[in-house]
DNA sequence: CTGTTAGCGCCTTCAT
DNA sequence: ATGAAGGCGCTAACAG
């Protein structure tokens, strides 16, 4: 890779020439418009092959003078993860709009599949390019996609996947590999063994539904001595949650670690508090919030799993500026790497 | 951020237009060219102060029809790591060039500033817009890279930081960070306390020093039951940290832990399995590579604490950008996290 | 010292 | 069904 010869990109002029066809033509055939024969068309497409042609993105997006146009539509509630990903799409802003993306935001009621599906259903091809949902799996939504997919308004899903949907991308991590982590650092943790309590938000949610999956398989093949009660469902929600968690150690005086695979953090954690014993169990949680760092700061928790939010939007956006050069295929996209956080590599 | 009014870019001519000059010394003014007289150049500074323009990087590097130039400077030799970053480098490059930016790079050998500083004496702000490096701590190369500097060369650090030089952003994972975290997973692999033992490339590294302080402060703050053995050097070789390694394991038998914060892995597993004790006692390693990953399947290794080099070329290229906007001030990324891998989260 | 003009790669009227 | 021409935001000759 040193000093090589630099072939100038194949341009629309080139491919108009190599097909003995007009720019116009050339850009008819790129973006699907009628008004062109199918031998034309077809002279074009092979021009375009032949020549490895891929059409310059921002070169297009100036010339339309129109951003490209993606709408992120974030649960509205108190999960504080789900504000923290409102967070990140707020911070991307400026700097997509400097690459000709603009980025605009739905907060819609969280678990809500009806108010989503009327997001979803009032875009078109022209006023979005790429919605971005953050959903549960709902008969409804999976219907919207495919609709909005139809309507040429590309989808991807967004934290939770939804594999049966004409959806394009799924931005998130892998929740089976969280849950096995999460039974990984818990064996090592409690090398003589003892009882593991997990809670959940609710195992309708796929992505909790796929931890405690990992979790369990990870801690069956590997730590045996470990007993797992549960799992109790929380619903995410912070009174609930502190009050399964209070009842668990109340019953379970020998308990020896807690997962918490769903929301709820801030339940888990004034219930630990109040009983007196926390910090003598290993506590694993998800997503750092104030609440969770605030917990791994006082030795409540001793590791959250994070899905690095800032990281997803940024993901999303690159997914969405590649479907806008071809629609027609799932775009590549770096993975989202599950965040292992103790006290003392706090971001 | 619902509907909101959308406020066209300023551009170039409203810029002109404003302080009633013409397009050419707009550009003159931008790009520091001379030839406009010191009253004319402020009108202009007060028009794009005034409108909050900013110019639009791919129209710019679509006119002058030069993409931008980045040089990776990647050390050569048996570090696999190094070979992590190299083929990021080459994976990042298509995905780059369809964005006008340029990656090179430069294989050369490793921890010989002679090499580097040469390698930096021949850029010139015509074939290199950023320059990134991955060196140690020598006063020769922080003159290279001031050179570079006032040459018009901008240079980044990678992996590990040069702070006293012209530097323009740091590209890499918070070492004490790494070194604190490494502390916290072994303090909770050892609950009872007992030895470990610590083996390090060279202390002559930044990096590496800034992971052995971290990793000596918080086991002291938090784990006061554990011992620390050594630093030991093994020089990132892999004959010499096996040998370190095999006395190690001979002279304590009942060595709990083991924190390799440098290179050398194929070394260090190489020495535990010959041992017949892998497995029998914590191990925390730095990297993900081919070696790591076996040493993490076979239950050599415990935890991989790596610093995502594909993160690290893209955040690179990213400020890269951003310093061809303004390479007057350090560009603002997203931090590099430290990943924490397990068995059980393998990428 | 300053302004005019053509053109980068692409898209979009408007003609033909 | 196809083509010619102008323009997006910026830069680089080339004139004055």
């Amino acid at each position: 890779m040193n000093e090589e010869i630099v072939k100038r990109r194949a341009t629309v002029h080139d491919v108009a020439r190599a097909a003995g066809v007009s720019l116009a033509t050339v850009d008819r055939v790129l973006n699907g418009r009628p008004g062109v024969r199918a031998v034309t068309a077809e002279k074009v497409e092979q021009a375009i092959a032949q020549l490895g042609f891929s059409r310059d993105l921002n070169a297009s997006l100036m010339a339309r003078a129109r951003d490209l146009n993606v709408v992120f539509f974030i649960p509205d509630g108190t999960n504080e993860f789900m504000d923290s990903l409102a967070e990140a799409v707020q911070r991307r802003s400026p700097l997509a709009l400097a690459d000709r993306i603009h980025l605009s935001m739905r907060r819609v009621k969280a678990l809500d599949a009806a108010g989503l599906v009327s997001g979803l259903n009032q875009l078109d091809a022209h006023s979005c390019d790429c919605a971005v949902i953050v959903s549960s799996d709902e008969p409804e939504v999976l219907a919207a996609i495919d609709a909005a997919h139809r309507r040429g308004v590309a989808v991807m899903t967004l934290v939770s996947d939804l594999p049966g949907s004409a959806r394009r991308n799924f931005i998130g991590i892998d929740n089976g590999a969280a849950g096995r982590t999460a039974a990984s650092l818990m064996g090592r943790f409690l090398p003589q063994g003892g009882k593991v309590a997990v809670v959940a938000g609710s195992l309708h949610l796929r992505d909790h539904a796929e931890r405690l999956e990992g979790f369990r398989a990870a801690l069956g093949a590997e730590f045996g001595a470990i007993e797992i009660i549960g799992p109790l469902e929380g619903h995410d929600e912070r009174t609930e949650t502190a009050a399964i968690i209070a009842r668990l150690l109340a019953d379970h005086a020998d308990l020896g670690g807690l997962y918490n695979l769903g929301a709820g953090n801030a339940g888990l954690v004034a219930a630990l508090e109040a009983s007196g014993r926390s910090g003598d169990l290993r506590v694993i949680a998800h997503e750092l919030t104030p609440t969770t760092r605030a917990g791994l700061r006082s030795g409540a928790i001793d590791v959250v799993l994070d899905q690095n939010p800032d990281g997803e939007i940024r993901e999303a956006i690159a997914a969405a500026r590649a479907l806008a050069l071809d629609a027609s295929r799932t775009a590549a996209t770096d993975p989202i790497e599950i965040g292992i956080f103790l006290r003392d590599n706090l971001r």
